[in-house]
DNA sequence: GGTATTGCTTTCCTTTTGGATACCGGTATA
DNA sequence: TATACCGGTATCCAAAAGGAAAGCAATACC
């Protein structure tokens, strides 16, 4: 029970991951893209991050050789699989949101 | 769409709310109890961790004037609607557990 | 009196996470 | 020549998370 609900849970948290993910679902980007739409987020964090997520097989790196260098990353098709676990962790939180608001 | 995700994530990461959220479903436990079923859990982690449980109204707390003093912990109404969302990430995370192992 | 149990808190320390800043080679543009 | 863009790295630091150990009031048991 334990493990498994541990990785997915590391997919996910820290900082940045969700973001970066969520920037992906809506097409490929470039590394200055990301990172520009993602106010703070620093080179070295999206680095590090994209790497993960490449490790994890969720998200592919293409490079081509323009100048200055191009870099795409997109969601691989396994990637896209998180899309229904990221809708239950947003139905689950939207009604947790309001319930704390209201207090 | 990022903030209540966020929130969900809060409730569910760090080192032990899953494992202490995951005793509670199996009914009320008093606070020695729970440390004892969690190896390498720290009194000081575990109260800071059932505290913030309660803040969130997902676990209450029960003081039963007995000597010495007993306290039972259980999962509310409300804590015991995130089982599906940790359904969701159990069945990610084990699909996700099996790809990586067979590398 | 001494020891044990319960449910914690306090203090100090280490580890992990993340941020700020500078820099790099390659190329283009002024 | 100077400046800027791209896709990063490297270095140093601060903040947050977590761990180890001790202590404490109340009571009970021996």
């Amino acid at each position: 029970m334990l493990l498994p609900v541990k990785d997915a849970l590391d997919i996910l948290s820290g900082k940045w991951k969700l973001q970066i993910i969520l920037a992906l679902t809506f097409g490929k980007k470039r590394f200055k893209q990301i990172q520009r739409e993602i106010p703070g987020l620093t080179p070295k964090m999206l680095s590090k991050e994209l790497k993960e997520l490449e490790v994890n097989e969720l998200a592919s790196r293409h490079v081509y050789d323009t100048s200055p260098v191009t870099v795409e990353y997109e969601l691989t098709p396994y990637g896209k699989t998180l899309k229904p676990l990221i809708g239950e962790l947003h139905k689950w939180g939207t009604k947790h949101r309001k319930r704390i608001i209201a207090g």
